[in-house]
DNA sequence: TCTGTCCGTTACAAATTGTTGCAAAGCAGA
DNA sequence: TCTGCTTTGCAACAATTTGTAACGGACAGA
């Protein structure tokens, strides 16, 4: 077992779990503790091993990487997850050189910090990053549908459509099929309100807003028509929902 | 002879052609790398003088334009290009604001990159809109009709005639044919009202208009014999519509 | 001019989503 | 267990957005 020093919290991971790889520990304490302030769940690992090695045991979102590391360099390593994984890399360099620049980039990497940096411009680059991975995954390049099923529920995230397990077509209106994108990309994993509130575009983000609790209702209402006792959307007390199945992706045919 | 600043590259150009235009040469080089490290071959222009000689010299396949340049802009650009080809456009929009998108498509892009983008995102994007040219535009100007299948339903685009699933022929208005267009050529993707208006050229363009609706109802419900359950055209709430069959492009035969 | 089609406009119906209030459920301490 | 506080579920209502029937102007062809 390689020196992880893999320091988890234990904090709601609303907005996805972020994955900080630098050898300098105070960069890593303070980039996690900023983070996850802003609701990010946050791992650090020391080294190219150690990142890897995380990357096997956890659901990861996204990557910030340094370029400077003990051992395989950040570009190298960049490569290495690229083989294998779209996950969305931002790079940390050292200086603000073009050339530096262009190689992470090239390397695979979606955007760079320079070092030094200050928290709140790498958090403006992780949301940016984020958002565009999410929005590119689900335009989905226009390929064949891409199917997901779980506990006999079947949903054509091109096509917007629902199908229960007895064959019918549910349909969902708008928000309660981005709230659906939302569960289904991060089944089994605690989704805060806020987390939600961005995924279904809700322009709302008040701390009293009860409109995701309606929404989620309605959704429940919709998806427990259909059989099953146990609830598809778990309510997590003090953080926020939920979604228990296992998700599965199809590649291929509509149903 | 203009000042072109070419540097076409001896690469081997499995993919495709592509032609960068921007005035940053930083952004020239780095894109010019990423993409010819996947197999494109690539030139570069500085700006619009320089791009249409390209054009009259080499076969591009793809054009990456940038919205703002010195002299001519890439709106005007896209519009020259149009004038006389169909070379597929990709716009570089420094805002992702809504009218820029709508300027891009109506000017004859095929698809637009809000800056700063990585890499990754705009080879998506390249390879997204080349590999839709090409089975879109294949049939091209040629004489022979250009089919589109989709759920079943048939439609030739040059005799502008569509025929349902149980073969009955359905006759369309231009304003509806021409939504119909619309909707085959951005298949599952969501086009503003405002989108949709440009495609059927219709005039108006108040904020409060409804006429789009309204031909949506008109079209809709000529689509509506569909033999799943699903909407072909679906409602966006707040955003627009989106055609969400996958389409398939049929050389040849009339129906 | 007459007649039909197309399509923008309007008005109202329907659907969707945000808000509010209260009941129910969970939780901690006594 | 009971009590009091907080959080969640959800019905009912309100606000917003969308669907579409109906009307009439514009235009083309006879």
């Amino acid at each position: 077992m390689p020196v992880t020093n893999i320091s988890t919290t234990p904090v709601a991971d609303d907005h996805g779990h972020v994955l900080v790889v630098d050898d300098d520990p105070q960069i890593r304490v303070l980039v996690a503790r900023f983070l996850q302030r802003h609701g990010y769940k946050v791992t650090g690992a020391p080294d190219g091993r150690a990142m890897l090695e995380v990357l096997r045991q956890a659901d990861i979102d996204l990557i910030i990487l340094d370029l400077m590391l003990p051992g395989r360099s950040g570009f190298d390593l960049c490569g290495d997850v690229r083989a294998t994984s779209q996950v969305p890399i931002v790079m940390l360099t050292a200086r603000s050189e073009e050339s530096d620049r262009v190689i992470g980039l090239e390397a695979g990497a979606d955007d760079y910090v320079t070092k030094p940096f200050s928290p709140r411009e790498l958090l403006a680059r992780v949301r940016a990053v984020l958002r565009r991975s999410r929005t590119m995954r689900r335009a989905g390049d226009g390929r064949a549908s891409e199917c997901v099923v779980f506990d006999g529920w079947r949903m054509d995230l091109r096509r917007r459509e629902l199908t229960s397990p007895s064959g019918t077509l549910v349909d969902l209106s708008t928000g309660e099929f981005d709230l659906m994108v939302a569960f289904i990309e991060h089944a089994n994993r605690v989704l805060s309100r806020e987390a939600l509130m961005q995924f279904a575009k809700t322009r709302n983000s008040d701390p009293f807003d009860r409109a995701i609790d309606v929404q989620i209702s309605r959704l429940r209402r919709k998806l427990e028509a259909d059989v099953n006792g146990g609830q598809l959307i778990k309510t997590i007390r003090g953080a926020g929902y939920m979604f228990t199945p296992a998700v599965q992706v199809l590649e291929g045919q509509p149903a």
